[in-house]
This record gives C-alpha cells, sequence and structure tokens, in this order.
DNA sequence: TATGAATGAGTTTTCATTCAT
DNA sequence: CATGAATGAAAACTCATTCAT
C-alpha cells in the first residue's frame, strides 16, 4: 500500500519549471537568479542542478513547454476539417487562449524570442535550441499552411506570406503584453478577448473590397 | 544662415546613445556591459558614467529618443486632416516606416517593454520612467483618438478600444522582431512593407460584412 | 563529555569577522577592501558574501560582537552586590580591559561611532542598526544606573548623567587611541592601565570637596 | 579703487574649506566625494583643485585650521599665570569650547585621529602630515606641561603622564561624538556644559583622600 | 537527491585626478 | 580662475556553477 502521494516523483521537475517561468515572466531571464527560483519553491539551487544543468537550459525548457502546450490547443483544430478562414479563426482563439491561460509560460518566450541567437556555448544547449527551432517552425508552419491554403483559395488576400504570418501572429501573441487577469473574471471574458482578437486577425487577412476613401 | 542647430551641440550624448541602442538591439540589454557600449564608440566606461548615471538611464534614454523619433513621424500624419480611414493608415505607414528605419531604438524598447515596471531604485530612475509612460501614453492616444474617432463614425468595427488597440499596435511594432535589411534593399521596398502591414492594421478594424463560413 | 560549544559550529564567521576586524582597525573601515579581508584568511571575496551579504553588514556584525565582547565582561560586574563606587569602578576596569583585550574589535567600533547614521539604505541593514543601537543603549544603561544611583546615594558628585556618562564612557574609550601592546607586557601591566584609568573615572564622578584654588 | 568688496580673493581657501569640513563632518571623510564639496558650495570640482592639490590636502588643511583654531583659545589662557588647578580648569573650559563651537573642524579631526599613520605617498603630503603632528604635540604639550607641573606640585595626583593626559585630553574630546545644538540654546547653556566637563577632568586628576568603600 | 560552502569571472559603479579651453 | 569632459584604477557586489558530504 502506498504511503502517501500517488505519483510521487516527477514533480520536481515542473515544479522547477513552473516556478521558473512565473520569476521569468516577472522579472525577466536575465533578472531572475537561480536562488531566486529556488526560494520560490523553498528549496536551495543544488536542488535545480539536479534537474537542469544550466540557467539556459532552464529557459529553454520553459520555452519548449510554451510550445508544446500551445500546440496541444491549437493542432487538435488545425487537424479538424474546416475551410480555410474558420480553420484560421478556430486556430487563433486557441492560441490567443493558449496566451492567457497559461501567461507566464508564454511571456518569457515572447520576451525572449530572439534570445540565443548568439550565445549558448555547450553542444548540448545548441542541440536544445535546435530542436525548439524545429518545434517553433512547426508551430507556425500549421499558421503559415492555413493562411497560404486561404490565399490559393480565395478566402484571404493574397500578399507575401511570411509577413503576413508573422504580423499575424504577432498580433495574436500581443495579449502577452497587456494581459493581466482582473479581479472576478470569468472563462467567459476571457473567451471574449480571444474571439476579439481572433476576429480582427481574420479581418486582418480578409480580402478588402475597394478602397473607399482612396489611400495615399 | 545658420538653419537652427545649437551649433557646439556635443554630440558624445548622441554618439553614445546610437552606440547603446545598436549594442542593446543587438544583444540584448543585460548581455551587453558597459563596457562593450564604451568599446564600441573607443571611448572608456567614464566617458558614459559622465553623460549618463547608470545603465538603466541609458536605456530610458533609448526608450525616450525611440517615442520621440516616432512621434516626430507620425504626429504630423496624424494631424493633417483626412478621414478615419485614411488617417489611421497614413499613421500606420508612418509608424511602421520608423520601426524598421530606426531598427535598433525601436527594437530596444519593444523588447524591454515591461522593464522598468518594477525596479528602479533611485527617484531620478523613477522620474524618468514616468517621463516615459506620459510619452507613450500621449503616443499612444494619437492612435486612440483615431480608432476611437473611427468608431463612432462607422468607419471602423466597434469593439472594446482598448485591446483593440494594444492589438493593432503590436502588428504595426512586428517588423521590429523579424525584419533585418536585406542586400540591394530599397526605399521602395521599405515602403511596400510598411504598406503592406498597414494595409492588415487597418483590414483588422474595419466592419466585416457577413461570416460567409460561419464561425463557431 | 563535551562542555558546551556546538562542536560542528562553522568557525567561517568568525574566522571572517576576526579578519575583518583586524583590518578595520588597522586600515580604518573605508580603507580596507573586501580583497583585503579575504586575502587575509587566504580565501575570496565569493566566501566572504557567502557569509555577509554586504560590507556593512560586516561592520555590523564587529560591532556587535564588540559589544557582546564586552557586556560579557561587565554585566557580572554589575550584577554582583556592591556600593555605588565600588560597583562602578569595577564595571570601569572590567570595560577598559575588554578594550585593550579585544583592541581590534573595540577600536573599530569607537572609529566608527556615528557610521551608519545616515546611510544604510537596505531593511536589512536598517534592522541591524537598529539592533545594534538597542544592544548599545541597553549597555550604557548599566552605566547610566549606577551614576544614577550613585548621585542620588552622595557617592557621586550630582550633576547631569548624560553628559557625565557620555563623557566617562569616553574616557574609559580612550586607550583605544593609544593603547598598543609592548613588548613583554605581562597582564598585570595591563591590570595597571586599567586601574589607572578607571581610577581617574571614579575620580571624574567624586564629589568636590571645595574649590582650593578659586575657579573662575 | 576697488570695484566692490574689500578683501576679495582669500575667501574662496576658507570657503572650501568650511564646506569641507561641514561636509567631512556630516559624512566622514572617505564617504564625502570632491562633488559633494564643489557642490556645497555651487561651484564645480575645478575650482577645488584650484585651491588644494588633493583631497587629502583638504584634509589636512582641515586638521591644521582645527589645531590652530583651538590653540588659538586655549594657549592665552595657557601663557596666562596661574596656579596649575585653575590653570588646568581654564584650558579644560576653553578647549571644550572650542570643539561645540566649531564642530565640524573637529569632529572631523577626532574622527580621523588614525588616519594618514599609513597613506599619504607624495612627498608633498608627507611633509603637511608631519607639520600636523607637530602642531597636535605642540598642543598636547601644553595640557602636558601643566599636567606634570601639577603632579610636581601636589595639586595632581602623581601617575604616569602619558596615560592620564591621553585619558583626559579623550574626556575633553567627547563633546564631538555627542553634541548637537538644541534648538534656542544660549551661550551660557554651551558654558554650562564646558564647566561641567572641566570640572570632571579636573577631579580627574586630584589626588584621592582615602577609599571610603575599599576598592578591589 | 539535496544541501551548503566555496569559487571565479564578470559587471556596474564610483571618484580622484588631469587637461584643454 | 573656472569649467566640463574624459580617464583609469579600484571597489563592491552578483551569480552561475562546482563539489564534498
Amino acid at each position: 500500500m502506498a504511503l502517501d502521494s500517488p505519483a510521487k516523483a516527477p514533480n520536481s521537475r515542473r515544479t522547477i519549471l513552473d516556478a521558473a517561468a512565473a520569476c521569468f515572466a516577472r522579472q525577466g531571464f536575465a533578472q531572475t537568479s537561480i536562488d531566486d527560483i529556488a526560494r520560490a519553491i523553498g528549496a536551495t539551487k543544488g536542488k535545480i542542478y539536479h534537474h537542469f544543468r544550466s540557467k539556459g537550459e532552464l529557459l529553454s525548457a520553459v520555452r519548449k513547454s510554451s510550445i508544446l502546450l500551445t500546440s496541444a490547443q491549437v493542432e487538435p483544430v488545425f487537424l479538424a476539417n474546416q475551410a480555410p478562414r474558420a480553420r484560421f479563426h478556430s486556430m487563433a482563439m486557441a492560441h490567443v487562449r493558449a496566451m492567457i491561460e497559461q501567461l507566464p509560460y508564454h511571456r518569457v518566450v515572447i520576451e525572449n524570442l530572439r534570445k540565443g541567437d548568439i550565445g549558448p556555448s555547450t553542444p548540448h544547449e545548441r542541440a536544445l535550441m535546435q530542436e525548439i527551432r524545429t518545434l517553433q517552425r512547426g508551430y507556425e508552419d500549421l499558421f503559415r499552411t492555413v493562411i497560404t491554403q486561404g490565399m490559393q483559395n480565395g478566402a484571404f488576400h493574397s500578399q507575401p506570406v511570411s509577413v503576413a504570418l508573422h504580423s499575424v501572429l504577432m498580433l495574436l501573441n500581443a495579449p502577452v503584453f497587456w494581459y493581466h487577469p482582473r479581479q472576478g473574471e470569468t472563462a467567459a471574458d476571457r473567451v471574449a478577448i480571444a474571439r476579439q482578437i481572433a476576429d480582427m486577425a481574420l479581418a486582418a487577412l480578409t480580402p478588402r473590397a475597394e478602397p473607399k476613401d482612396p489611400l495615399p
């Protein structure tokens, strides 16, 4: 008979990771010391170094988690069989909801987007970075696919895909910079925000009729 | 006859600031040491500390410059007498062009958006932060004004202004994350990018006819 | 059977403190770098910062030690049941002996008496200062008590207590400025010095018969 | 005919010196920067370096001033023809009054008594130190003379002169550590303090009848 | 696993001092 | 005389990381 808790072990990594994400999100990566994280979980540095080889690996792990968490919510929607506009809209909503529901993880990622372009010295860290870049690329490709399809299809305005993709993704990421849960906020409130942003993203890709006021 | 400049303006400050913006943009604020900046202009740390009291003040100065530079390009457009859609579109283009034309300054700002929310301990630094917040608020209000007007006017889709504003601004800021001048790029190329993004931003605010494929 | 000591007491702290007291006493607080202290014990700055948060805390710890060491020698004498003059005299001797027997600690304190009146910025350092002030106050009160009693009693000349107290204490502290152990000095020599000073202190408080040469 | 003020020039040095004394007294020598002093008189570093070669020279000048100011008040009293007890008492009062009437200068000196034992590297500074030591020695000799005389004379208790001298001088210097002018304090108040301390100093040197309570 | 001690390299900051104007 | 810019050397502190236990 088990003495106490059911699945005892694997908690540590996740506990540390949550604390790291929270600290990085609150104070920024550089402003967070390993001791800060340790203190946040009532442990010592040593414990963290048992589970992660370096501070950089901690950041990598948070980034990876962020992508996996988002993918987990967006990919099923991507796979559902929908027309481009509906498909994009559902993906956008799922993405925004992921952003605001696991805010710390995603904030860390967005605020360190270009980190690691230079830096990681050890082969191990370079490998991690590479893996993350691959995951990131794969995730973006979900949106790239839908957008490309929609453009071919006529559902979306035809334009350079890369610019459109990055612009729209940043629009969907924006809540990371300003969102913060209000007192007494409900799930419905969050859905409303997600819908508003997804609507805008969709509109941004929509074919324009004709410029009623002539634009210069 | 001299046009305007104070002639003997010691451009030391500006030289340092440019170097700081470049370094911060390339390596990130935390990864840049004061020595890096000094080395970049062939001077010593001491020179920098003679003109700026601290690394944080350097960041503040870059932020302030960024806002002023952008304002200088966008405000005249704001003041021109145009209908909401045209007005917003011109402002958006001006904003994007500012982003990519003084990339380092703006990249620093966007990548450190939430820096200084906590931290600045000295009264002097707090005052600087306050001033920057005021400038920032003022700048955002240009867009807030146009958007609000457009909504009342029917030119824009009616929706919560704050979310719309922040979303659209982040869309306009997005180039900061991915843009980098290509070999042989012309001014026209940059205008094209700015136009594409401004078009999307305008579309994001545009009233939607009717959802042809029903959205969930 | 072990008498008392906590056996495994990591005397790192005490080692560092002794070295700090010695350096501060020799060169002065401001003229001593943390590296000086580290070098004195064959360690690195890091070790010191592992045990003490700042140079100021090091000074505070020395001050505290000084007061505790002195108290440990003077308080038992205070508690013994003696008439005011004898009591004061024994306390004075104990005080002077403490001064010259742990010279470095006390020299540091006396030479930095007013340090920290302004300065300590962190709450932690302010708390330390407060604690020290309390200890200091408590220690002075031993003498204040005896002096007050003696004045009421007629054993001492009646006069403003505060001025008398501070004057006499500084007289007892004076060796800190000039004493330095001579070649071949014995414990008896030190007792002689202590007795001479204690005698003077006692005389300073003694009721004056009549001014034989009229004082202006 | 002079344009404006009578003796125009020599003010600068004294102005600077006063400011230096005030700053050193308030914050301590090491905690005071040349800029602090410059700011205190609304000038710049350069001005100070025109009048004093170094920070150390500034300290030396303050020390010298302190001794000269005190001498100026005590020496005339010393030269007056009085019996040892009266002579000592008058000198002591003059000394204490000097202490509290030019507090900053004397505080600086007492708090830096052992400064310069090591340190001054330039020949010029060493010469200054030597001069100060000579002045200091000369000043102390006034008291040494009176005390020695009194001991031979029977007016004072016979005891090792050096210890007695240093002890009594520190007693007379003590106000430097605690005195601070009260609201509405009069000259008479200051005289009262001086008299109380001088009385104690005199008593400290007075021959003791017999220990009524036997001292251990 | 986890802890606490220790390290060492780096970073920000301070400041006395010099110098051209 | 006085200023403002610039320097260079030192100093306090930080912190990721290692290691013995």
